[in-house]
DNA sequence: AAATCCGGAATGAACGTTCATTCCATTATT
DNA sequence: AATAATGGAATGAACGTTCATTCCGGATTT
């Protein structure tokens, strides 16, 4: 039961971070959500602050975890690019919350600057996948920020889609956006 | 001088917005920004909340005046797509705020009907025109808004990266780009 | 031409409310 | 019984908004 209440005001600030962002939230709020104290919230965390950065770090953490896991190492670069965007785009549909409020919240003025860092870690994983690509000669001559550009936020904007209803995700739908990404990057 | 003021408040907010979000600015934050009073904002505004909406319209009417002015109606398909992508190109660079501020507000909860049919409407721009292509055989049998996802969200990543310094501006980089967006949705 | 008056624009102090945070009596655990 | 954890009332700061007052350019009166 104790070490469940860390969590618990965890998920509740995600999912009303997730919602209506960081500011919009009140420590009270998520007090109800996660069914303690207001007060009991400050005996996990220091404050509202350090609170949404630890959140950040840990989804950044989650979604770090999911990218590698499994990452086909010894496979070719072909397969490796069809398993980043499939892990993403399972990650956006698996933890829509953390998802949405990780790139929320990328650039906000609160993260302090371990947050900031530990998700330039996290873009340089896929920043380095890339220029392996690249180096093969089988990217196109663009740099590795483009290809994030274009996958990253294909897939990011793709998932606000399926959250709102615009669009259905089937696994064929899936299947044609991934090969559209692959023909984007790779070289002609 | 009068009729500055109106504008002066709204640039101010749209600044603010863009950086800190619409919780996190303060009416007086604006009223400092824009060097008035902050009971002058009342003066021009009903509340904070009608103010943003305003705001809001304002910008996606110039968001979708700058796509319509000068679509190539009479071009061939190819054109078009090149055209808009331009566009968009090119207000996420003249208006980054503006365009920060579309996306960070478009699922707000604080946005009325009316902003969200006026957004609704522009993206029923893109969409048709992109019809019209998968209509003419040109494009991948995808639905439209999977196009949209490709392109309006490379676009929307690309902005953020020359808004950080992660990636700088350039010509020939955009028509690498748009390269790559045209062979992701164009049919193969 | 100077002095006075006028009305709306502008202001910022003040209001009631709500916020993040603290405090403490009560409850649960050891 | 002692200690730790808890919830929610209490607190002061800061919020959005209001309003009594000031300001100022143009009309009116002298």
């Amino acid at each position: 039961m104790a070490e469940n209440k860390h969590e618990n005001i965890l998920r509740a600030a995600q999912k009303l971070f997730a919602e209506r962002g960081y500011d919009g939230t009140t420590v009270p709020m998520i007090a109800e959500e996660a069914k303690v104290g207001a007060g009991t919230i400050y005996r996990y965390f220091e404050n509202k602050q350090k609170l949404v950065n630890e959140l950040f770090r840990g989804s950044v953490a989650q979604f770090a975890a999911t990218l590698r896991d499994g990452f086909p190492e010894h496979k070719d670069f072909r397969d490796k690019f069809r398993h980043v965007f499939y892990r993403l785009v399972r990650y956006s549909r698996e933890q829509p919350e953390a998802f949405r409020f990780i790139n929320a919240t990328v650039n906000a003025y609160f993260l302090d600057e371990q947050s900031k860092s530990d998700f330039e870690g996290f873009m340089d994983f896929i920043e380095r996948h890339l220029d392996e690509g690249k180096e093969a000669g089988l990217l196109r001559d663009l740099p590795a920020q483009a290809f994030i550009a274009i996958v990253y936020g294909t897939i990011f904007h793709l998932s606000r889609m399926f959250e709102d209803g615009t669009l259905e995700p089937a696994d064929e739908l899936l299947a044609g956006i991934e090969k559209s990404c692959w023909d984007a990057v790779s070289a002609v």
